[in-house]
DNA sequence: GACTTTCGTTAGTCTATACTTACGCTTTGA
DNA sequence: TCAAAGCGTAAGTATAGACTAACGAAAGTC
């Protein structure tokens, strides 16, 4: 099971967000994600660790290259993490609504 | 509009994530979500801006005290950016898949 | 087997930011 | 009008973590 606590984590850092956003569109290599960003190959390959860890990025090996790829399960976990959440936004409010009513109706 | 940018990095946090979901099931004063953290009530005020910001919560004032409350703008607008993003990676597979097929059709 | 390519890892630095303490503002009630 | 309650804000510190440089490992090429 993936955690949302973790993809959420993952997805804070802004840097982060543009090496997954560039991994929606084609397989990358770590090189590749580099080139065109103002930061180094290390530190994409640090930031594709963590991504991977949250279950945002899977990989595989070809060759010396290694393949990464998005992947569905820590998007789906954050998604699930916020319809949660925000169904039980909306259940509090029609609880808290039912009461008042209920109060109102009372003498 | 919502940036959906600014919610993820206000999200990338784990208090500020304790204190947002303290506010699905009720509204809250800054006080009342400090007690039973173990951070102080200035840092949990802070962490309200930050979501105020990012369009998480709402505020309202009640004499002296502040009511704080979950905001569905900046949910939706995570969400959005969510079902986006893997609409826009199930798009490239496709395509990826069609002219992998075309490739292969052709003598 | 030596060389190259592509990459992950480690060590170390530095900055962004989460946190606390102290202070001042606004509203309420006596 | 004075005191108290409830907050937000400013200043200062300390730490998490983002980044680079240097190094080592695995796979392909000649």
């Amino acid at each position: 099971m993936i955690n949302a606590e973790r993809a959420l984590d993952a997805l804070g850092d802004p840097t982060r967000r543009r090496v997954f956003a560039k991994l929606r569109n084609r397989v990358c290599t770590a090189g590749e994600l580099a080139q065109g960003m103002d930061v180094s190959r290390p530190a994409v390959s640090q930031h594709l660790q963590v991504l991977r860890a949250a279950g945002l990025v899977v990989v595989r090996a070809d060759g010396t290259r290694r393949l990464y790829q998005a992947d569905s399960r820590g998007i789906d976990a954050v998604r699930r993490w916020f319809d949660g959440f925000w169904d039980e936004t909306l259940e509090s409010f029609r609880q808290a609504a039912e009461s008042a009513a209920n109060e109102k109706g009372r003498p």
